[in-house]
DNA sequence: TGAACATATGAACATATATTCATATGTGAG
DNA sequence: CTCACATATGAATATATGTTCATATGTTCA
């Protein structure tokens, strides 16, 4: 028994049928979903803006963003889990700077594309 | 009284104080973030990965993605207050499309990262 | 005008997630 | 070894958000 997803009658078949040949795998696009998922956080955001400045410990971002020193290591966990920063470990002092290339430009974009109009 | 945001003693205050010179206005970073929030959903990345190649009207979107129109309609909507879909109505039928050139920057770049190793 | 249909929308519900609080881990100094 | 400190982590809570269901809106055609 087959759930009625779509109820019109009207589908334009041959757009979808080419659509759906061009689509990525599944996979990629939720990989890539998950990707701007973290960064759709105001509080990453600032992270990874403030590390296209300078490597910081987490204390200078605590301090930075007025958060508490849990609440940015939970954030910096995520994003370093999305291989968006890296660490060096200087005795007992973290290190975090940014892990990608891409992070700067896929930012840009977004800066403009909120900055239009 | 003033709450205890950073209880570390170690701030590098040189670094701090240029990082924040540096971060562009707290609103822009909002938007920014919002702005990829909204690409942080699979089913709204479907929808944009599918205009890529062509417009589409909303039963066509609802059949490819095998989803309710409702949930589809709900979700264009978001993408539309994000300004990354526009549409042109044709009678009854409401075609849409990718409104921006940035969003295949944007994802071919996440595509990228999340491709990487 | 009224029926059929494509789309939009509001409320409700279930799930995901960001921060807090308490505490654990790990490192350097004495 | 022990204390102080920088960071990490688990549980809990509050809030945000995606989908469903029911229904409204708006357009075409007879």
């Amino acid at each position: 028994m087959e759930i009625e997803r779509c109820s019109c009658t009207v589908v334009h078949e041959d757009v979808v049928e080419k659509v759906k040949d061009m689509m990525p795998e599944e996979e990629r696009l939720y990989d890539v979903a998950e990707l701007f998922k973290v960064l759709g956080d105001t509080t990453r955001i600032k992270i990874i803006c403030a590390l296209f400045e300078s490597e910081m410990c987490v204390c200078d971002i605590a301090d930075l963003l007025n958060m508490s020193q849990s609440a940015v290591s939970h954030q910096l966990r995520v994003l370093k889990a999305a291989r968006l920063v890296k660490f060096r470990k200087e005795g007992k002092i973290v290190y975090y700077s940014l892990d990608d290339e891409h992070v700067k430009m896929i930012f840009d974009l977004g800066l403009l594309h909120v900055s239009e109009e």
